[in-house]
DNA sequence: ACGTGCGGGACACCCCGTTAAT
DNA sequence: ATTAACGGGGTGTCCCGCACGT
């Protein structure tokens, strides 16, 4: 059975399993077993490409991290168009997926983890940084374009906002997640900022 | 040796142990031995005052929620005086704790605490919801005073200042938290708020 | 299915275990999970009674060593009865069982366990030591009484009975062992120690 | 490629290896990965060569038992000169030089290697038959000579000499050998043997 | 009712012998 | 011939829950 083949392409299918697992079973139940398992891959893969879990673990959130400035480029591209607050909450809810959040709660579970990502990790919470970031590029581009008001102020409207999306989606029992809730606070948010 | 003399007050030293425990080794480190160790407690001593692990946790965030109450008053009974900011900054700080935090962690990670707290928690996150709670209260009551806008929406301030703050201490690496951060976050808050 | 009990006797089921998992799997085959499984025991209680799998290996050798008094007064005892030889080999070839003969193979082997073995044994090879002795005692007591020559040396004809032993049991197959070679043997070496 | 690496140069290479892994990390330490690192080759050079591990370990035994005709021809070379127990202690110290004993100590434990080499084996230990059959040879020549007494019986006194000096040999600790133990060995076993 | 130790399972990490694809 | 994966196993550790004996 041995496939002597190089699995060129091992990370991104044990990030894809990983992210898999978190989906079917929570971030408790992601384990290199439930992990090698899912991708289909003996359990020695993992530990030929990462020194130990957590080493997975980081090179997974950094994965995870690195891929979204495709939506946060995405998000920019709309500036101008459709409403801001849609905008947003389209992007958002689909940053803050189901697998993003399990991620958080990882790192906030795994005290290991967390000091590892601290240590390669630029500032703040390692999804949640790229995250603000995205919002921020894409409140100063509607700024610019008159969208939002010339007065708010982006680096604070940012975390606000994803902190109360965070929180309403930490809320989640399972059952579908509601962006219209999600764009509700976005309006109200963006009301408060673009008040006269 | 076993004394055979009942721990009336068992619960209570189970759940500051537990909270010790939390404060010492973080969400991971807090487990049934861990707990029990800590209380200088027999380990089948927490097996006979709830079902399971998850029961006993499920038990210690009620107890941590229910002790909110103290805070909440003492909140509202600072109305008037101070500042609004300060007044915040200083409660939300000591609400959400590195405890409070920890236990978020936990609940966030270990689906079924999670679930299990959903059947008999009223509604939102468990401990936050409480602290949105006690925030609201607090801002009607000075809305009232006149020393927050009239117009401000104290039910989509408060969530959106706790998810702000929140995100802010979760991203904590150990350091001594920042109230002045916590305040300054208020103040910027409350500033778009009351914005003629 | 948990028994609270404590077992008194652990040592003694696991030391048994062992040794019943060496007739029947040989020295490769002693793993600690073998060990417990064959005595019927959780994983946890060899731990629980021994640092690690060498350290109980190296009581299992103690152990085993220990009760080697037992046939050696035995021996002892017949000095004076039957023959010489037939006394010798029916005590070495019972002492150079299969399970000392694969303890022998597990020491030899385990470097790790044999330099644990080296720090608390007087000297020479755990078991061989005992029984090199068992047979010099022995001879001695038969010199006394005049069935051995009084000029043979029983402190070099010891070490050179059992290595012959020895090595005639290494050479084994699995066949039933074959007294007769031995008794053969020793006849041969007292031959040449009683000749005038 | 043509390199022109016979097929036997490979052989020599890894028996070579295998015997440097011994003298370093003893029988334990003599593992697949062990042997092709040591020998600087890919590890499915090994298994091209040898259908499985214990086919080359097979191969490595028979390519040190026939190498023992070299010392065994020296030995019987030295009849006449010297000492008979001098001679003796040389060669067997020699022969039951580290490595050997650490074969030995790798037949004795994996039961697998032992069965296989008992189908392709004339009779006795691997390479414990040959050394006795030198020290037969050496005897039974010496013994023409009048060096050693008539009446001595050369095939009991081999693997009783064998036997004594593998025992003390298995003694070792890493301390250097001891050659004068072997020849009062020699002596010993020469004395009662020449005695009349 | 408490103190203690076991049951049983899981996990991370490691190593081994082996084989398919390059 | 080289490389890397593979499946299996082993060890030590943990964890939760439980049933004894005190």
């Amino acid at each position: 059975m041995p496939t002597g083949v190089s699995l060129r392409d091992a990370d991104e299918r044990l990030f894809g399993a990983a992210e898999r697992v978190l989906l079917r079973d929570g971030p408790s139940g992601l384990t290199s077993r439930a992990v090698t398992d899912e991708a289909g891959v003996a359990k020695g893969v993992l530990h030929r490409h990462f020194a130990d879990f957590d080493d997975f673990l980081a090179g997974l959130v950094h994965d995870r991290a690195a891929r979204l400035d495709v939506p946060a480029t995405a998000l920019l591209a709309l500036a101008g168009t459709g409403t801001v607050a849609g905008n947003l909450a389209v992007a958002v809810t689909e940053a803050l997926g189901p697998v993003a959040m399990a991620m958080l709660a990882l790192v906030t579970f795994r005290d290991e983890l967390r000091h590892r990502l601290r240590e390669t990790w630029p500032a703040g919470l390692p999804l949640i940084a790229e995250i603000v970031g995205m919002v921020r590029a894409y409140l100063l581009a509607e700024q610019e374009l008159g969208r939002v008001a010339a007065d708010a102020d982006a680096g604070m409207l940012s975390p606000m906002l994803i902190g109360s999306v965070h929180l309403l989606l930490a809320d989640r029992t399972g059952e579908p997640p509601v962006p219209d809730a999600v764009r509700a606070l976005m309006e109200g948010v963006l009301a408060s900022a673009t008040r006269r």
